[in-house]
DNA sequence: AAAAAAGTCTATCCTTTTTATAGAGTTTAT
DNA sequence: ATAAACTCTATAAAAAGGATAGACTTTTTT
């Protein structure tokens, strides 16, 4: 299960995307329309802004917005951002692999096996898929 | 990821299966083989007990065995007794659904819909491999 | 220059879940 | 009777998840 903080990360872009064309975008303004608590998302659009995956305007004015195009945003990216591995056991992650402790050798681990299998069939999914796949309404700036 | 619990759930099934010709096997056998902590690996035994999976017979020569081939227990099976859902997100989970709380309408939103994906291709592997499938060795009794 | 609006950043806190341990209790083979 | 093993309940330590507070900085407006 996906935590929290990528759930409310999902829903914050899917906003920031759907009113890109309206610039900055308040925090609050986020929050309200997808019933998170504001502080809370605040450190969530933090991180994704530490990442290069948004921008922020200060003052009056301000807020949040996009700096990639939402096809240029792959699902994957934003779990693995917040959540870490993807993958189901740590022997099978690409991206944060840790060697199986419980298993002599995870060559002829059958476990290892049909967990890299849901590895692929996820990822085949989740890299493939973007932001603007995950999109209601389509804005023509983007 | 899966948790220790279902790691470790994993990793005890196959050692039971995999020396199920010699009789009940002890916790502390399969907690030394499998490098687990005997009163952990307790509970979770106990777990798969009382769901029907395992059966026990107590004093001298006792231990844990298989109550059913592992040709009929499906991975999911196991994922959904000790970690729950098996989806990336409750509201697209079969067996432990939540309603979105930061969506208007499930029916049109692409996160649902792609996680939708993602779940059925997880479930078809998870659904159709078995213990079965990830032992090492074959054991003629079974 | 001052005030107001808005995001930034750090620290802290509370709760829940996960992981693990302890120990008394019960059952069974010998 | 005894020792071997599982059972069961309670507890605790550690990590993760979720949330809050408040001082700080930047920018716009007046």
């Amino acid at each position: 299960m996906l935590s929290k903080k990528t759930q409310y990360a999902f829903h914050a872009l899917i906003h920031l995307a759907e009113n890109a064309d309206k610039g900055p975008i308040l925090i609050s303004e986020i929050a309200h329309e997808k019933n998170i608590s504001i502080k809370f998302l605040e450190n969530i659009l933090l991180e994704l802004k530490n990442a290069g995956i948004l921008g922020s305007k200060k003052g009056k004015g301000g807020g949040y917005y996009l700096l990639k195009a939402p096809k240029e945003i792959p699902l994957a990216r934003i779990i693995r951002l917040l959540d870490g591995a993807i993958a189901l056991l740590p022997c099978v992650s690409l991206n944060y692999y840790e060697r199986c402790e419980n298993c002599r050798d995870e060559a002829v681990c059958g476990l290892n096996d049909v967990m890299s299998k849901v590895r692929d069939a996820t990822l085949k999914i989740l890299e493939n898929k973007t932001l603007k796949d995950i999109l209601t309404r389509n804005v023509s700036i983007l």
